[in-house]
DNA sequence: CATTTCACCTGGTGGC
DNA sequence: TGCCACCAGGTGAAAT
């Protein structure tokens, strides 16, 4: 589900439900896969803390915790949504869906709910008392300079598209951005990433960077089960060009869109648009 | 070291 | 209706 754009609309909609809200309690679910932490640790460092912001970093949702509005906040804790996670706030009334692996009960009477049928989303504490606050692996795709972005592709030797994939370049790029913004640039996905000129990385950049504000404004990309803190879904999809429309006409040429397998994920392009 | 492949999970869809 | 193959927004470990 959620590349840089879903994560976006996820995080500021949790962060204008609960900021400021407590956590009265917490239950997490028996399965281990969600748990970067043992279990009972997590729910311990989380019960009595209070949300001061919630914010994204690459795909992961972070919230700054304290004790008091007063003190600087001492824990951070990281979710990542994986591919099917969804983060919901709920009243506390409406049933808990099948596969929710965590609930933090709010002072404020409703709960925040994790909820993960593949379970490949992860759940972490990060103390900032001996590190620094939670960042992420790689440059941020919407800030990164133009020199900065240039340096991070020369003398790879590796498809463009496993570079924008690559968590320690870029973070927050995922298949379905990846593929719109190498149509957008009109490079092909099987390019090296290292044999790029600069001009045509610029217009990467560009791509990339128009792409997800788009996407960000119109709430991320619903392609079957992505939705944000209310439950409601994206409409980006509807702007999709190349990503899962296999064999349909190109929408700048007519060419049929090719699919092929690369970085082990279903690639899309026009191979008429994109040399 | 850099790059590629695969396992980890459930669920939806489409063919037979 | 059932069964099966294949596909899906992600990542990290293992293999090359």
């Amino acid at each position: 589900m959620p590349e840089l754009p879903e994560v976006e609309t996820v995080a500021s909609g949790v962060n204008e439900r609960t900021r400021g809200d407590r956590i009265r309690s917490v239950w997490l679910s028996r399965y281990k896969e969600p748990f970067k932490n043992p279990p009972t640790e997590m729910a311990e460092a989380l019960t009595g803390q209070r949300i001061e912001r919630v914010h994204r970093v690459g795909k992961h949702i972070v919230f700054d915790l304290g004790e008091s509005s007063a003190h600087p906040a001492s824990t951070q804790w990281i979710v990542h949504l994986g591919m099917t996670g969804r983060l919901l706030v709920s009243a506390a009334d409406i049933p808990l869906p099948p596969h929710t692996h965590a609930v933090l009960s709010l002072t404020s009477g409703r709960e925040l709910r994790f909820v993960d049928p593949r379970r490949f989303g992860r759940l972490a504490l990060h103390p900032i008392s001996d590190a620094q606050p939670f960042c992420g692996p790689g440059h941020e795709p919407l800030t990164i300079s133009t020199a900065d972005f240039r340096a991070l592709f020369r003398n790879r030797r590796l498809p463009i598209k496993a570079a924008l994939l690559n968590q320690k370049l870029l973070h927050g790029v995922g298949n379905i951005y990846a593929d719109e913004s190498l149509f957008h640039a009109g490079i092909r996905p099987t390019r090296m990433a290292g044999r790029l000129t600069r001009d045509r990385l610029d217009r990467l950049r560009a791509a990339l960077q128009s792409i997800l504000r788009k996407a960000i404004e119109l709430g991320g990309s619903s392609v079957s089960d992505y939705v944000d803190a209310d439950g409601v879904a994206g409409f980006f999809q509807l702007e999709h060009r190349v990503y899962l429309r296999t064999g349909l006409p190109c929408l700048a040429c007519g060419t049929p869109i090719r699919r092929i397998l690369l970085a082990g994920r279903g690639t899309h392009y026009c191979p008429h648009c994109q040399r």
